[in-house]
DNA sequence: AAGCGGACGGTAAACGACTACCAAGAGCGC
DNA sequence: GCGCTCTTGGTAGTCGTTTACCGTCCGCTT
């Protein structure tokens, strides 16, 4: 594997030269530089970007680490966040902690080992522990989930309020019994959806389910809640993989999103206008949120002394026809 | 930022013995070792990976370069290669090259740079260029694509057999007139799915388009073809995403799937059931896929005289209602 | 008591780049 | 010819680890 050394010694100048050559920092007279781009051609040479790093204090790859890479609102965030850290010369790598503590954690380590210049991190839940990134001053910047007493930047989406409007939409649209469908208890979206669920039909009336962000765990819930003695005639899900679940058990109790039992999920996913009938959802601006986070990262490593923001961004019902009688 | 110094002096060691007490090689006294411990956690010392990985001359990371982050098949695919990863102790940093060559040849780039220790790469086309990971001698597999005119290890799927059978299945089902949508020229897996189609419905007969792979894309050019004076009575779709765009230009001029024009799709997407009639498709063996990869990757990293193998895995047609009248 | 081997831990040299500092040479005015 | 400035490029130190090598100490055998 060529080094600095060996284009050095082939143009017949020393290393120094050669970095200056190739970052064109400092001048160099062309014809020397002409012969160490030429060396460094042949010798197929590209620069340790460990010892590039470790001299200089500083790498240019932001880590994404995000809890789902299935789920097509984490994947439009990674989108956002790379298309905007591309064009500041970043690379994005994206880890998939997979809803996993454990994974998670291993993760953070990694970013913190690899000393990236940033993290953008929708955190699993409770336990998520960013003591070390803190420690080390590595920028950080929370999506989708706030930490847990944490004084970062955030981008989040007013996610109780969406849930809130959502549930008053279907009571508007003549069901009576609204059930909530939510992820796992300690998720803070989870746990701000069925809050806004609650704000609306009041703690007497919730009718409740958690399950993981799964299709399979929301259709176990929502076949319980079907089985009731009086079931809820109409269901906010928190989100699209869910609703997916949430679907199947209806059709196979032979109900009828819409007419029998309205539904709005959160997610605007891709195949919510083929079904039928359509799929009225809360959608997020998840490609949004993964912009202003970048932004917001890149802000930071620039100036390490920015005050901490907390961005929240509106999410929109769009009515489709599964909320409707 | 602690270093392995301030450990060592905390503890009041040098650097070696800190150095071999936190890697448990070679023996150091317990009590010692204890004090080193301590004084690592008091400091928050994570060891910086750069100058590791530059001494080590190795890193325990893998690159994984797909060519899209909303396409389910590839996301699969990471899942894969992380789980089998993750278990020998490397983590998988993911690269969205968004099926664009550009960023594909810069996360290469990259990680040659990083001196990944392997590289999982979907090549996004004709031009990919590996030459730099092949100088340099870093392992590389390729999934789903092969890569031109190349010797290294590969996992694909038997697609132009699948898209044979798939098109046999229309055609048994009573549709007289197959239509095939598929990707770009030049992408091996659009040209084949194409080849299987053709093999089967004979050069003559060929009705086919491209488009990205992507739902715009097709939903123009399904509108299209169902536009020409005698339109096709079936389609062929190369993958979910695209199936998304058929659909729906299937119910903008109020046509229905399996009773008026037949419909298979590359790629079981969790919603093909959801959908009336659920579709058929095409199941490729995605996560597995991942899971030889990351074994071949694996294997050539710690043997690089291995012999160069190709992996063809198995798609299976699943019958749905979309392809029956 | 001398000799020996094993266990332990320190010293210092890598790894491969960047860069502060310095030296040499050129050009120029006097 | 001298001294000045300016350009150019080399020398060597540095980033934070790991590890080859070596010295020391301890206990055991003979």
């Amino acid at each position: 594997m060529a080094t600095i050394s060996d284009v050095a010694a082939r143009a017949g100048v020393s290393t120094a030269t050669v970095s200056r050559a190739l970052n064109g920092k400092s001048t160099v007279d062309p014809m020397l530089a002409a012969r160490v781009q030429e060396a460094a051609a042949e010798l197929g040479y590209h620069p340790n970007g460990l010892a590039r790093n470790l001299r200089r204090q500083e790498t240019a790859v932001l880590a994404l680490i995000i809890s789902d890479v299935e789920n097509p609102f984490f994947t439009a965030i990674a989108r956002g966040v790379e298309d905007l850290a591309q064009r500041s010369g970043y690379s994005v790598v994206l880890c998939n902690s997979d809803e996993n503590e454990d994974k998670e954690r291993r993760y953070i380590e990694v970013a913190l080992q690899e000393r990236v210049a940033g993290v953008v991190l929708s955190p699993t839940g409770r336990s998520t522990n960013v003591e070390g990134l803190r420690r080390q001053g590595t920028p950080l910047v929370a999506v989708d989930r706030p930490l847990p007493a944490d004084a970062g930047d955030q981008v989040l989406v007013d996610t109780r309020q969406a849930a809130a409007e959502a549930t008053r939409h279907l009571l508007t649209g003549g069901y009576r019994r609204v059930g909530c469908l939510t992820g796992p208890a300690g998720v803070r979206t989870a746990d701000d959806r069925l809050a806004g669920y609650a704000d609306v039909v009041g703690e007497a009336n919730v009718v409740s389910r958690r399950a993981e962000y799964r299709a399979e765990g929301a259709r176990l819930a929502a076949l319980e809640l079907l089985d009731e003695p009086s079931p809820p005639d109409a269901l906010l899900v928190a989100n699209s993989t869910m609703a997916i679940g949430v679907l199947e058990a209806l059709s196979s109790r032979g109900l009828r999103s819409g007419r029998d039992v309205g539904i709005v999920s959160f997610d605007d996913a891709p195949w919510t206008t083929l079904i039928d009938p359509p799929l009225t959802v809360v959608a997020q601006p998840a490609y949004e949120v993964g912009r202003v986070a970048a932004q917001l990262l890149l802000a930071r490593i620039t100036d390490s002394s920015r005050e901490a923001t907390t961005t929240t961004l509106e999410a929109r019902l769009i009515e489709r026809k599964s909320s409707r009688r």
